[in-house]
RNA sequence: GGCGGCGUACCCAAGUGGACUAAGGGGACGGAUUGCAAAUCCGUUAUUCAUCGGUUCGAAUCCGAUCGCCGCCUCCA
């Protein structure tokens, strides 16, 4: 069965056909570290790390590059409008008192917290774009022998009318978007929809270089073009980012890594949707409506004015905001709401207490072989759920077949199955939620059992409660149980005895 | 103004011409089990897919209109 990705390049579903099979170059863009991970981040390289993911499991070899921006690209549309025009990094850096590399440091440290909490698996390799100045400036400078861009007082614009192909990604044309322009148009350019590929610094501008046109910094698009191709060796099978960036960044992107390589910068072309918040919304910082994944985890929103435009009851798992972004396409926008963040934990939850149950459950399990009942569902799960990842990745259907084996698990420990149908299991869950997934984790199963002090402790008290329930003194029993379910402990009374876990 | 997308149960959300009563999760309700809980198991919860027309033997899925919502066109995952 083959693996079908959506190309926003053609707008339909076609058969992925890696260019040197089985090695496979996908390039993402990486967030621009002027401030902590939002959901948005979360969304995007949730998404792309399942497609990592499924591609390795698939037997590709996949070299994945996420760049980190640390330019705080003003853009050259605002110039003049002096508030608006200036770099974030450097607004940031001015405003914590801090260089501007240590801010980009801090920040990208953080982001890659927060990319660890949510087990998303890190990039081969995560090119800085300061660190690739020198590589930009040989582009730009193959730009304009060429006669695709122009220098104007020390900035290089790119010509978008010398290249055709301009527009094949986004669906528009250089004519059509004239009509409606909305900015104002910088007097250097002699095309409005030209885009700077190195930009002028002025004297007091604190991140700047040298190059063959004064000291500047390079534009916005020109580091995914230039790393993408460094690290990947030429054209990409696949580049992926968020739909916001499909114009004009992409588009940029593009037209710069064509007009001078000339063939085609990248045959897969898939693009994340947005988040939202409470009933569509766009989430944003202009809006004050965004939540940092770390307010998220912790439950805790500092900045008065957000805590009014975003409800969070509590803190939730940093896998709880991977389950709520699994059970939606990649590609369907998602609505961020208490409500579903708490859906998505029982959920979550439920998926966590069947695996724990079936590992618990496994050291003493009578031996043998998984019987042909759990073998052939087993096996079915395994079928829906490789049908689904290869149609364009959809996750939604793929975590329902691991809740059809949530089913099939439970069933087998109340069935007291043998131990070769519990391992069956468990190996299922470990592939098809874990490696592929990224939901199923062996911290998942810490969570349920704990320490071992604390299992000794436990022990001890489940024992003293079972006499005081011998005794039918149910309000000591009782006690105990609610003691401990103040104390984060849940007790279970099963048939076969009790036991507990935290809640 | 230009380009694109969405509207499926109480909530989240798959499905995008025909296999079966439109996946799955949450919630709610009923039953089994239980000292009581929790968990688990079984069952119920959309004759219907924003609305109205049309194409078709057949449509949630295609076409048209209408209403509502959103994204991009300016930094943005």
């Amino acid at each position: 069965m083959s693996l079908k990705v959506y190309n926003t390049l053609s707008r339909t579903k076609e058969e992925f056909v890696p260019i040197h099979p089985p090695r496979v170059g996908m390039y993402v863009c990486g967030p621009t570290v002027y401030g902590h991970a939002h959901l948005g981040h979360a969304k995007s390289y949730v998404s792309f790390d399942v497609i990592l993911r499924w591609l390795r499991h698939s037997g590709y070899d996949v070299s994945y590059i996420q760049n980190i921006t640390d330019v705080g690209h003003l853009t050259e549309d605002t110039e003049g409008m002096a508030d608006e025009g200036e770099d974030k990094i450097v607004r940031e850096a001015r405003r914590r008192r801090l260089h501007p590399m240590a801010v980009t440091e801090m920040y990208a440290r953080s982001y890659f917290d927060d990319m660890d909490a949510l087990n998303i698996l890190r990039p081969d390799i995560s090119p800085r774009a300061t660190g690739h100045i020198t590589e930009q400036i040989e582009l730009v400078t193959k730009m304009l022998e060429s006669g695709h861009a122009y220098e104007v007082n020390g900035s290089v614009y790119f010509d978008v009318h010398s290249f055709k192909g301009y527009g094949k990604l986004s669906g528009r044309s250089v004519d059509e978007m004239e009509a409606g322009a909305r900015v104002e148009v910088s007097q250097e350019k002699r095309h409005p929809s030209d885009f700077a590929v190195w930009k002028k610094a002025e004297a007091g501008h604190i991140m700047q270089w040298p190059s063959p046109w004064g000291p500047g910094y390079p534009g916005w698009h020109l580091e995914c073009s230039v790393m993408s191709t460094k690290y990947c060796g030429g054209p990409l099978d696949i580049h992926g980012g968020g739909i916001e960036n499909q114009f004009p960044h992409h588009e940029c992107e593009i037209a710069q890594w064509e007009a001078v390589h000339g063939g085609t910068f990248a045959k897969y072309w898939l693009h994340n949707n947005m988040v939202t918040i409470h009933g569509g919304q766009k989430m944003g910082k202009s809006l004050n409506n965004y939540v940092s994944l770390k307010e998220l985890f912790s439950g805790q929103i500092d900045d008065p004015q957000r805590k009014a435009n975003v409800s969070l009851s509590k803190p939730y798992d940093p896998m709880v905001v991977r389950q709520l972004l699994l059970v939606s396409h990649y590609r369907s926008p998602i609505d961020l709401s208490d409500e579903a963040l708490q859906a998505a934990e029982s959920g979550y939850h439920k998926l966590r207490d069947a695996v724990a149950a079936v590992r618990g459950a496994m050291g003493s399990a009578r031996p043998g072989e998984a019987d042909a009942g759990v073998a052939e569902k087993a096996k079915d799960i395994e079928a829906r759920f490789a049908e689904a990842m290869n149609d364009d990745f959809n996750t939604a259907i793929a975590m329902a077949t691991m809740f059809d084996l949530v089913k099939v698990a439970n069933a087998a420990v109340e069935s007291g199955a043998t131990q070769g149908a519990l391992s069956l299991i468990d190996e299922t869950f470990r592939v098809l939620g874990g490696d592929v997934l990224g939901i199923v984790t062996d911290r998942m199963t810490e969570a349920a059992d704990g320490g071992e002090t604390l299992d000794g402790v436990m022990r001890l008290v489940i024992e003293l409660r079972a006499d005081a329930r011998r005794n039918k003194d149910f309000a000591a029993a009782d006690r105990i149980r609610d003691g401990l379910t103040d104390a984060g402990i849940v007790l279970e009374d099963r048939p076969d005895g009790t036991v507990w876990k935290r809640s």
